[in-house]
Parts: C-alpha cells; sequence; structure tokens
DNA sequence: ATTTATAATGTGACCGGTCACAGTGGATTT
DNA sequence: AAATCCACTGTGACCGGTCACATTATAAAT
C-alpha cells in the first residue's frame, strides 16, 4: 500500500531500455547482450523488482501449477502420496497445490473451480471413490487419478496392486498354515476395499476354500472399526485363526480388541493389515503387513501428468504398483495341522 | 487446442449487450436488469463460458488464494492444523493451496517465490523451527505463524501452549506420585522442544526436584527415535519410574522397546506423550497423553490472517492454545511412597 | 559496393477480465 | 414543461507481462 508494485516498465525505464528486454533478461533469452543484461540486473535489485507470476501466466496462458486433490491430508496415506508427486513435480519447476474435498460436493466445486479458472495446468486426483463424482471429470485439462482403478475417459490412472495386495496378505496366512481367514475391509463402495477384497478371495478360491461371508466385516479405515470389527468377529462363534485388516489402522485397532478379549496375537490369532505405516513397526505384536511405496506412487502420477501436458498420451496408461509383504511379528504358523 | 477458450467477449456479442454487463452477471451484481442476467446465464450456460480466475486476478489485483507451508504434509500434527486452516479459509470463499518445504533452502525459495509473484494474497507458516529461515519472513504480504514463538515483525502468531503442554504432563506424573521421570525431547532447535522442555523444569522445579541432565535425551519426534531414546534410558543405571515423551510418536516407541526389555508399562514404568494421535488410544497400553486441538489452532490461524488481510492488525497478536490432559493407561500412581 | 546473415533491441497488440466514469431512457418531482 | 432522480447499460483505459513482428547496427559473403 505505501508504495505501488515495481513493473517491467519501471525497470525498462530506469534502465533505458525496452520492456521486452526486460522480459528477455529474466527469462534467461541468449538474445540480450552481456553488459546489457547485467546492468539489467542492477536495476532489476536496486528497484526490488519481482516479477509479476500473475500476469505471466496471464500472457502465457499457462501457470506451471498443478494442483492435487485428496479426499483429506491428514490420512498418511493419502498425503505419503501428495509428497511424492510434490517432490517429482517440483523437480520440474513446476509447483504442486494440494487441497482436499472431504465430501462430493466440495469435491466438484473445487474440479470445477481448478479446471475452469485456467489456473492450473495440470491435476492429481487422489480418489479412491467409485460414486458420482466421476461425471464431474475435468475436460480440456491434463488429469491423472491416483488410487482408482482405470476409468473410462483419457484420464491416466496409478494406483496400487490391490488385488495382488489382497492376495498376498492371503497367501500368506495360507503359507502359514492359516485356513480359516476374516477380514475387515474398507468402505465398500471404494474402488480399493472392492479390489483388495477380490485378491483374498481369489486366494480362497485358489485353496479350494469356500467363503465365509460372515467371516468379512466393513470397516472405514480407522482403528476404532477395526476395533468394533474385531469384536464383532470374536462374538461370532465361528471359527478363525487370522485376521486379514485391509490397513494397518484397522489392524491395530483389531489388536486392541484382541488384547482387551484375552486373545493372544500371534498366538491364537495372527493379524496382517496393509499400508505398513510409520507406526506398524512399533506396536505391540510388532504387525505383518503388506508395504506399499505411496511416495513412488505419488511420484510416477506425477510423471504421467507431465507426460500427458507434453501432449504424447494419445493413449490413457494405467499403472499398476506392486506391493511387497513384510512379515513381522503378528503373524505366526499354525502349531495345529487343519 | 480444438476451440479456442470462451471469453466474456463472446458472451457479450452472443447476448446482444456489453462485456461490462456480462461481467456484473457473474459477479452477481444487483445492477442488472432480471430479464438480462437471466438472457446472459442462458448464453452462458449455451457457450460453457467460465470466467478466467487468472485474468480475473490480474484485473482485481488479489487473487482470493492463501497459501500454507509446512514442513511437511505426512506428519499428522502439520496435516490437521493445515485442515483446520483449509475449513476456515473455505468459508470465507477463499481458497488454500499448500505444499511443504522439508529443508531450509526449498522454504526459502517457495516464500519468495509465493509472496513475491503475487500468486497470493496471505501466507500461513507452520514452522517449528527457530533457525536462519526467520531471515526470509515475507513483507508487504500478511502472514500468520503457526507452531513458533512471537518473533519480531508485525506477524501474527498462533501456537499450542507447549510450556503448559510440558507442565502438565509433568505434573499429572508428580500427581501419581512419581519423582524421578525422565523425557525424551524433539530437536533442540525447535520452539516447541525447548518451550516443552522448560515446561517440565519448571515442573520439577516446583516440586523442589533438582534437574537430572542425564535423564532427558533427545529424539526427532518418530517412534524410532523414541525407542532408541527408551533404549539409552533403560542402560542408563540411573533409577526413573517415568517418562515423558514430547509427542505421541516417540512415546509409542518408547513403550515398544520398554516391552523388548521386559519392563513393564505402567506397573514397572508410566509413560505418558504429547498429542494425542488418532491411534494413541489404540496402542498396548493406550496412551496418557497430553491432548492438542490442531484444528482449531490452524482455523484460529486462518481467523488471524483475516484480519490480518483487512488491516485490522495494527498490532500483532499472538495466541496460545490450552492444551488438555487425556488420562489412559500408560501411567499409574506408583505403589511405594517416595 | 551491394547483398546477406547475425546479433541486439524496440513496437503495437494482446491475454481476459475489472475499474472509473459516462451515457441512456423512463418515471417522478417541481 | 423543465428538472431531477433512478435503474440500467456501455466505453475506454488498465492490470503486467508476453507474443509476433519490425527495426537497427554490424559483420561476413559475393
Amino acid at each position: 500500500m505505501d508504495r505501488t508494485r515495481v513493473t517491467i516498465r519501471d525497470v525498462a525505464a530506469q534502465a533505458g531500455v525496452s520492456r521486452q528486454t526486460i522480459s528477455r533478461v529474466i527469462n534467461d533469452s541468449d538474445l540480450v547482450n552481456p553488459e546489457t543484461a547485467a546492468r539489467v540486473h542492477a536495476v532489476i535489485a536496486e528497484l526490488g523488482y519481482r516479477p509479476n507470476a500473475i500476469a505471466r501466466s496471464m500472457a502465457r496462458g499457462r501457470t506451471q501449477i498443478l494442483a492435487c486433490i485428496s479426499p483429506n491430508l491428514t490420512d498418511h496415506t493419502f498425503a505419503s502420496i501428495v509428497q511424492g508427486a510434490e517432490g517429482a513435480v517440483r523437480a520440474q519447476g513446476y509447483f504442486l497445490m494440494s487441497t482436499s474435498a472431504p465430501d462430493v460436493p466440495t469435491f466438484i466445486a473445487l474440479v470445477h473451480e481448478l479446471t475452469g479458472g485456467a489456473y492450473v495446468d495440470g491435476l492429481v486426483i487422489i480418489n479412491p471413490f467409485a460414486d458420482d463424482r466421476y461425471c464431474y471429470f475435468p475436460s480440456g485439462i491434463p488429469t491423472v487419478l491416483v488410487g482408482t482403478r482405470p476409468r473410462e475417459g483419457v484420464a491416466d490412472s496409478v494406483a496400487l496392486d490391490d488385488v495382488a495386495a489382497g492376495r498376498m496378505a492371503t497367501d500368506h496366512l495360507f503359507s502359514f498354515g492359516h485356513r480359516r481367514i476374516a477380514m475387515i475391509t474398507g468402505p465398500a463402495a471404494e474402488d480399493c476395499t472392492q479390489d483388495r477384497s477380490s485378491g483374498y478371495r481369489a486366494g480362497l478360491c485358489a485353496q479350494g476354500i469356500v467363503d465365509e461371508p460372515s467371516l468379512v466385516i466393513e470397516g472405514d479405515w480407522s482403528p476404532l472399526s477395526g476395533y468394533r470389527a474385531m469384536y464383532e468377529l470374536l462374538a461370532l462363534d465361528i471359527p478363525f485363526s487370522a485376521v486379514f485388516a485391509q490397513n494397518d489402522q484397522m489392524a491395530i485397532g483389531a489388536l486392541r480388541a484382541a488384547r482387551e478379549l484375552g486373545v493372544r496375537v500371534p498366538g491364537d490369532l495372527s493379524v496382517i493389515g496393509v499400508d505398513d505405516i510409520p507406526l506398524a513397526a512399533h506396536v505391540d505384536p510388532p504387525l505383518t503387513t503388506v508395504h506399499q511405496d505411496f511416495t513412488a506412487l505419488g511420484a510416477e502420477a506425477a510423471r504421467l501428468l507431465f507426460r500427458s501436458m507434453a501432449g504424447n498420451g494419445t493413449v490413457a496408461e494405467h499403472i499398476r504398483w506392486a506391493p511387497e509383504l513384510i512379515v513381522r511379528a503378528s503373524t505366526q504358523r499354525v502349531e495345529w495341522l487343519g
């Protein structure tokens, strides 16, 4: 408010050259006489000139900004993906702005605003849902989906191979001799839940085991939901020797319930999670889990986005990232032969 | 690329009115004849017109965008603050873009870019450090600091009352009869660590206990550092009956170390943390901790920022948020009388 | 000496909105 | 009948850069 902003014209006047020359200098063009450039730099420093990014975006028609929308920022999974994407985006000289959309209306408004307003050059959408918000996909702006199955349209996608993750967890329990395996799932509507569940079912099927629907309980990814699900399972009076929780948070909640009910893990019951959150190694007992490299996933999403922005993406690319089994102390070979 | 963007002039031509009228309609001005407005809206829908946010920002001289910089997005603490700020900001019709700056150079570059480029109308800086990055404070743009002690300059600040938190944890242990209390701190350079430590020391002092420096070990907030610190403490051969870990993650790491070494919690040792992360209630034993309302803190930061943007902030305001004790099972009254 | 290439610089228009201000025409006032 | 008010609408300039193109000076080629 004290003094009006220094513009390229002020610098030009002061340096005795044209606007365009200043523009060339601040863009490191080699079409400028080194002496002139030096003089201009001196004037820039003297006047404290800073190029106006908004004006530049306006003139250029692009902003060098990418956006990332996720359901929330507090979930460690999402945050790790964002972090991975941020690093990769920054390495390309772009800027990644992150926002979260806790509910569908907010999500739609956000996508609308970001894509319509020409504010961003590209979009990363971290979205595990399979509902009507897909109708609102941005058009005309490069987009990459993270954490979902491939969708209609031209958007690229990156996701963990959730089917493989579910299969891996189930196979691990089988290899330890478990035959009756309960499961605590995420919200049924999410792609990720569905895929992990189908991996689980495929695992059962491969062993010729019939699916016991009562042993499958739906949670919401929170520790509390895992805790409650475990209470339900243990009240069921159907025998089982292992639990596959579709994420670590629920697995940890389940661990607590087991503890409260006097069920020893892994002595009486094996528990496996998915994600490998930082605390997984530190709970009691240290949690066996299926590790996911979210940071790499985010970086991969960024790579796809740049590809798409460069226009080399006539055909949508869909990447599935392989999970990795981390065996800790919460799973154990069964003593008896089933 | 297929067709060029629809502008306000296209709409004006199609509707047979001037640009300014379109501008009025999209800004909900009441200076427009309702019939005209209806017609314009019809044309907007027909042409698929979307106002260009960049052009608007350029003309208006402000963007309606606020930025938030934090050391990272994966830390639950930071993420919760961001979430709180985001909600409050959005409620005002603004947009919050979040970024993280893992190191000082990135931080400086980011602040420079964000403030110099006129891209944002205000800045929230979540920054627990007390180092030279404070030299690079933005000038001429409203800024709020979160998680630090008040600093020179006009920036407002919001922080938890870390001294009170440290004191609260210590007093709680005292009230349970503990006299020799070890502490696992965060990085020594951070304000937050220093304040929690001084709350701890004040607590000791109030009870006339002399400070035992060997019982204080520096961690880095990670579970692993808490784990290692606990090993160190238990190797020390100095008796102590309680541990104050300056955050929950380290407390959980400490819990694990105790378990491995056969030290029962809370039977042999009481452990208290700070933060009250979602998993705190689910570990074994459920963790006694000092709860912090990070979401409220973020919202408060947003409030201060708006105040500052409105120009009502001639004097910097510094808010300290009160912590709250949550007693769970990891602390216990000592049997013997010390 | 004239043409041609090369380096360095300048000019007007433009990106797509908004601002300040200047009209309209009709109803109401005096 | 003239003056005043009101509701509504339009015009040119402007925000601060960049683009395409034109221009100038100097060196190299013919």
